[in-house]
DNA sequence: ACACTAAGTGAGTACTCACTCACCTAGTGA
DNA sequence: TCACTAGGTGAGTGAGTACTCACTTAGTGT
């Protein structure tokens, strides 16, 4: 399965890799990274990270040249690279498991998405906390996923609907629909800390609720 | 319309005068509420709440020893007085609203709770962030919310059930879903402290959406 | 062998923070 | 009038913070 391998963090530990940085400039980022996940940007002290990485406190402030400019470090690539290269893997994965089925192409994007949101749930709340302070961040991540959803999801869609089985609204908006009710089943979860979610069970009635929320106007009839 | 009345604030004030404190020590919690969700726990200093107070820092630790006393004595009565007068003057709301159709009920509590998350999102955004860091806040105000619905709710939503309005799943389920979609429409605009959410299309949006969504199942011929 | 450079070090600096305490003031009861 | 009390004061304290800088070390080109 793919999901399993959708960690955030293997992902941007692979970035890292690319970057021309020294050994130590990449085990400071990475303490940045487990440190402000687990405890959170303030009450993550500078020492604190250099103790983690096992660098001293002047190595930490060697090439970026505050607290801030740590962080900022993270989410930049976190929010250019990371962040698409695993919504075009994921828009890929959709693409391959094209299905003539609407249910299926749900059941599909929610069961993956569920998954990704569980397993990454750490680092999603470091963004939220972030995303409180400094909005730009999450402005530019949406930017993004609204770009690639018109370019990989919206024909997708377009056959739904053309073959009757979705509503006719703007492919935005119906993947924002899909997206709060999968971020609203999962948030208690993220927000706790808890794992306990059967993602199985979880999926189905989701999906259920989805399709129906989501199939064509048939209801005229009803007034 | 009830709920220009329902700013969080407003009825946290009012709980306040009911409390046998000093005009200082009001002035103190009211100056917390203020900076705790302006800047965040956290980055608010207790120079900060004394200055706004128009108090010595003394007298801020006069009453409450530290500052997560502080937070402590407004979340407190914030969980366990605001929130649960809120709910039951929504759910108030709800009963005198009372409707035959499913869809109108529908209508009525989104557009109120859209309204409501609006209007305090400030707050909300407190709560978001102190959630993060200590999530037994969230447990205990879910858990009173999920006592309110199956107190005042349940009977309601049974029966739009029993005429076939309604999909046979428990009350919570169903009301969580609600919430989830609602939430989903909204976050963005919390999140980003926008403010240009137009609640009268929205509205229309998220009941069209929910009304199927939440239908019962018919769609069996389809397989 | 030598100079040059870039990465790394850690004790030190300036500052902010939450919190304290000796003192003040006004009201009350005898 | 005097003692007592409760609320309020603000300069002060120590702990801890982000950040710096004179210095060391290792590698490289000549």
């Amino acid at each position: 399965m793919a999901q399993s391998r959708q960690l955030v963090e293997d992902a941007f530990a692979a970035s890292l890799q690319t970057d021309d940085l020294t050994d130590k400039q990449r085990a400071v980022l990475t303490a940045c990274l487990t440190l402000f996940s687990q405890k959170g940007f303030d009450a993550t002290s500078t020492k604190d990270i250099a103790q983690l990485a096992h660098v001293s406190e002047g190595t930490v402030y060697k090439k970026y040249r505050s607290k801030q400019g740590l962080l900022d470090a993270l989410l930049a690539p976190l929010a250019t690279v990371v962040v698409p290269r695993l919504a075009k893997e994921f828009m890929g994965e959709v693409v391959r498991n094209d299905s003539a089925d609407f249910r299926a192409f749900l059941d599909f994007i929610v069961r993956d998405r569920m998954a990704f949101a569980i397993s990454n749930r750490q680092l999603i709340r470091i963004m939220i906390g972030r995303v409180l302070n400094d909005s730009q961040t999450l402005t530019v991540v949406l930017g993004q996923f609204s770009d690639a959803i018109t370019e990989t999801i919206e024909p997708i869609l377009k056959r739904y609907q053309q073959a009757g089985q979705l509503v006719d609204w703007p492919a935005t908006t119906i993947m924002r629909t899909i997206a709060s009710t999968v971020i609203g089943t999962t948030m208690p979860y993220i927000l706790l800390g808890t794992a306990d979610l059967d993602i199985d069970s979880a999926t189905v009635k989701v999906v259920d609720f989805l399709a129906k929320g989501l199939s064509p106007e048939e209801e005229r009839r009803r007034r």
